[in-house]
RNA sequence: GCGAGAGUGGCGGAACUGGUAGACGCGCUGGAUUUAGGUUCCAGUGCCUUCGGGCGUGCGGGUUCGAGUCCCGCCUUUCGCACCA
């Protein structure tokens, strides 16, 4: 073997030692466990980011820890190709979408390959294909026959100046990004899938989800947001543009004696109605409309109300109260109007105190000795009832049954669960999409597209002008017909969030013509063992590939309930503390790297410097000092391979040429056999408990972090205790650098490929089974006893493993220094913790 | 604003179930080797210290024999908020 570690060449040998095996590519094999092992496909953006390198070591570890297990592994990996900036670099370097898109997907597959990572490249996808995206629109199709599609209007963010829809991320301070002209909100007809159909099994399923992180879990149960409440209405004292009703929903009935407004939302029919005649009221209602619709946006601006002048009944006390138009009411979310009960509620208080409207306490803390100032603050807290008539002296579960049985009565109110999730909005304005599949008759009448004339295809040869849908602005591409009649293609393209949303289960049978899945190796494959991506995926994207995993199953394309059983959510890639972008200028370039040290130092750092979760703080120190572990390693097996292997039971030795005849000893049927010395003992006991950690931090823990540094530290045991000088001296330090290799092989595999070759092994290490723990090997006579004094560290001592309890306590008790922090004070209480300590209290 | 995380030496991090704080690596200091070095090797490295020890995990309280870990209240910061993907 080469005395020096040159990355260059045995990463170009072990790739091309695995692409002529294709020993990546697998198929169903229902004799052996499957794991299939998926990290989140990127967008073609141009080039791998550290973000990428990341994500994709981690899937690649996971793979190939799970095959040395002896699973049939598929880790797939393909192109989200479709998307926003695309058209906006298309529109920069004079191209088209289409050609920049696949120009990035050939420069960003080499650089995969260049990292080596274990792809079934045969099944590699881009969602830009119309054999992809086919079934996609066939699907929506399906949807729409089961009323599972819908079309209504909803808001998006308008360039007045551009004449043009904008995505939230094209808003910024409120105006367009092209033109800086402030952005108003638009209501717009849209396809729309329903979701919320599936509100109540996407929270149940969470439960089921144990090999999720639990904050993941959490946030996706919040952003269902099932709550239970009363859906009542306050009646107008005069009707308006006939509405004699403003329904509301509220989930603090026992609040409801405290209501001393209304407010609506700008789009409400009744705000409306009511702008017609009245200047100042259409003025505020536009002013309202002059934000972007991000929750986030509504939610921090400044709270601005204005009066109608209508008065609406109280449903239980007959009072009259006042209805305000209000800029955070959004006519999307519920009713589009709420009750405002500003005393228990900071938003409607802050919104009372802008507007001089009354603040009226009916809730009193169960505690007297609680708070409660509605001068500073609105009081929150669930509690007792006061100034609520009959209803006094009720607690909130008390007055919630009794106000509902008393709205119940007079048949206005009803007991609902709501959901805040809302119904997944999928129409984008925008051409780099999938075009939704549906026809629209001269009446208006909408049609899908029938099955057999799929795909609805996309031209690619188009030019961009920056404002205006390539599809949207072409007659003759909108112009068609059916059964003979006249009509006109949905311009509107996908949600690049529908291709993301199934990508995972297509995998499977990627090359299927005839269908969306083939349901024999979909179910053979799902669900997907291992998923691994960005924790801002968190919520949208996870949930939705939830959904429509629940669509498939639910057309017969899949058995399973859950796409993804385990979830990693991997932290970001930081660079002096901030997260690495181009705008920033502390971008490190993978390719750079690969080019100074190898995909394996990259991938070593990647996976060393920090917990998966967590972020990750680039160091170029770091990378130095990963390179510098790979070259110790590779000197590591040079020289004892220099100073002879054991074959055969003989010791040979490359340097001198002799041979002698020590017995070999053979790791495995060895006990703890007297022929081994204390060094070798201890050198043994590290490899074994080595072997046990990293499996489990491998497996059951996946800080790989840890892994590399508890085969770090028997590296550094080996140059320590190492002895080459007889057959079992070097039989132990081999047991030890195989050891290495082989826990080292998931995240540096050209350089362990080499080394396993070396070690003179004929088959190659990524079909080498996972190394076990050798029980005798572990076996300690001594341990190391901590003895504390109140608490405090005083000492440790080396006692028999087996001791009892009281010979713990005897000895503890007996330790010099123990003694003298007792000080001569009386023993209280001694606390043994065997094993590990005992803590004498004293004083 | 709402929801979910994170905070430990000079730096990245370790401490898995309430039980030895700082594994491993970087950096730094000293030494050896080298014509040279983005080389290799050895030793040291939380802070303070009267060398006995004391103090130390964002801040302030609490529970416990014992708290980085659990509880309460803050501060800072990251992610998401439905049209970036």
């Amino acid at each position: 073997m080469d005395e020096h570690y040159d990355a260059a060449r045995i990463e170009a040998e072990a790739q091309d030692f695995w692409e002529r095996n294709a020993s990546f590519t697998v198929t169903e094999d229902p004799s052996r466990p499957k794991f299939y092992c998926l990290s989140m496909f990127p967008y073609p953006s141009g080039r791998l980011h550290m973000g990428h390198v990341r994500n994709y070591t981690l899937g690649d570890v996971v793979a190939r820890f799970q095959r040395m297990q002896g699973r049939n592994v598929l880790q797939p990996m393909g192109w989200d190709a479709f998307g926003l900036p695309a058209e906006n670099a298309a529109i920069r370097h004079e191209t088209a979408p289409a050609r920049w898109t696949w120009a990035n997907i050939d420069y960003m597959r080499a650089q995969l390959k260049r990292l080596g990572f274990a792809y079934a490249w045969d099944r590699e996808i881009a969602t830009c294909t119309p054999s992809y995206y086919r079934w996609e629109q066939w699907f929506f199709t399906r949807l729409y026959e089961k009323g599972l599609a819908y079309k209504k209007v909803s808001a998006v963010n308008w360039c007045p100046n551009d004449q043009t829809v904008l995505a939230n991320e094209q808003v910024v301070d409120g105006c367009c990004w092209r033109c800086d002209t402030p952005v108003e909100r638009r209501e717009i007809p849209q396809w729309f899938i329903r979701i919320t159909a599936y509100a109540e099994e996407l929270l149940a399923d969470l439960d089921t989800l144990e090999h999720w992180p639990e904050q993941v879990r959490t946030m996706q149960r919040n952003w269902i947001g099932k709550s239970r409440g009363i859906e009542m209405s306050f009646a107008l004292a005069e009707p308006l543009a006939g509405i004699d009703r403003i329904p509301i929903y509220t989930t603090r009935p026992d609040t409801l004696f405290g209501v001393t407004y209304l407010a609506i939302a700008g789009e409400h029919p009744l705000a409306k109605a009511l702008a017609a005649t009245r200047p100042e009221l259409a003025e505020f209602i536009a002013e309202c409309r002059r934000s972007s619709v991000a929750e986030a946006d509504m939610a921090t601006m400044t709270k601005k109300g204005i009066a109608t002048g209508l008065k609406a009944r109280h449903p239980l006390s007959g009072r009259e109260v006042p209805v305000w138009v209000a800029n955070f009411v959004l006519m999307d979310y519920g009713t589009g109007a709420v009750m405002s009960v500003p005393g228990h509620d900071q938003r409607d208080w802050e919104f009372a105190r802008a507007c001089g409207l009354p603040i009226e306490q009916v809730i009193a803390p169960l505690d007297p000795a609680t708070p409660c100032d509605l001068e500073r603050e609105a009081f929150t807290d669930k509690g007792r009832l006061i100034n609520s008539g009959a209803f006094d002296g009720l607690g909130f579960e008390q007055a919630f049954d009794a106000i509902a049985a008393a709205l119940a009565e007079r048949g206005n109110g009803e007991v609902k669960l709501n959901y805040r999730l809302r119904d997944w909005g999928v129409s984008r304005q925008r051409y780099w999409g999938a075009p939704i599949p549906m026809l629209y008759l001269a009446d208006g009448a909408e049609i899908p597209v029938p099955a057999g004339r799929l795909p609805v295809l996309l031209p690619e040869d188009v030019e961009m002008n920056g404002v205006q849908s390539p599809i949207k602005a072409d007659p003759a591409w909108r112009r068609t017909q059916i059964d003979g009649v006249a009509a006109e293609h949905e311009t509107d393209t996908f949600d690049t969030f529908m291709e993301s949303s199934w990508y995972y289960a297509r995998f499977t049978c990627p090359d299927l013509g005839t269908a969306m899945l083939d349901p024999a190796r979909a179910n053979y494959w799902l669900p997907v063992d291992q998923y691994i991506g960005g924790i801002e995926h968190a919520i949208l994207h996870l949930l939705y590939a939830r959904f429509f995993h629940k669509l498939l199953r639910d057309e017969g394309l899949v058995a399973c309930d859950e796409p993804f059983t385990r979830l990693l959510c991997q932290g970001m890639v930081l660079k002096d503390g901030a997260k690495m972008s181009k705008s920033k200028g502390n971008t490190v370039d993978p390719e750079a790297l690969i080019e100074r040290y190898g995909a394996d130092t990259v991938r070593l750092f990647m996976m060393f410097a920090a917990p998966p979760e967590q972020t990750l703080e680039w160091s170029d120190e770091g990378v130095a000092g990963a390179s510098r572990f790979l070259k110790r390693l590779w000197k590591a097996v040079h020289t004892h391979l220099e100073d002879g292997v054991v074959e055969n039971g003989v010791r040979v030795h490359f340097s001198s040429g002799k041979m002698d005849s020590d017995p070999i000893f053979n790791p495995g049927k060895m006990d703890s056999d007297p022929i081994f010395d204390d060094n070798q003992r201890e050198l043994r006991r590290k490899t074994h408990e080595t072997i046990a950690k990293v499996s489990d931090d491998y497996g059951r823990r996946q800080t790989f972090n840890t892994a590399i540094a508890a085969v770090m530290e028997l590296l550094n045991e080996i140059g320590k205790r190492a002895d080459r000088s007889s057959a079992t001296g070097l039989a132990v330090e081999r047991e030890a650098l195989e050891a290495a290799v082989l826990l080292l092989a998931p995240v540096v595999p050209h350089a362990c490929h080499a080394l396993w070759q070396a070690l003179g092994h004929d088959t190659a290490v990524i079909d080498a089974p996972w190394p076990q723990a050798d029980a005798s090997a572990l076996r300690r006579n001594t341990i190391e006893l901590v003895l504390q004094v109140n608490g405090k560290l005083r000492a440790r001592i080396d006692v028999p493993a087996e001791a009892p309890r009281e010979e713990l306590e005897r000895l503890a008790l007996a330790d010099p220094n123990v003694q003298r922090f007792i000080d001569g004070k009386a023993v209280r209480k001694i606390i043994v913790v065997p094993g590990k300590l005992v803590n004498v209290v004293s004083g």
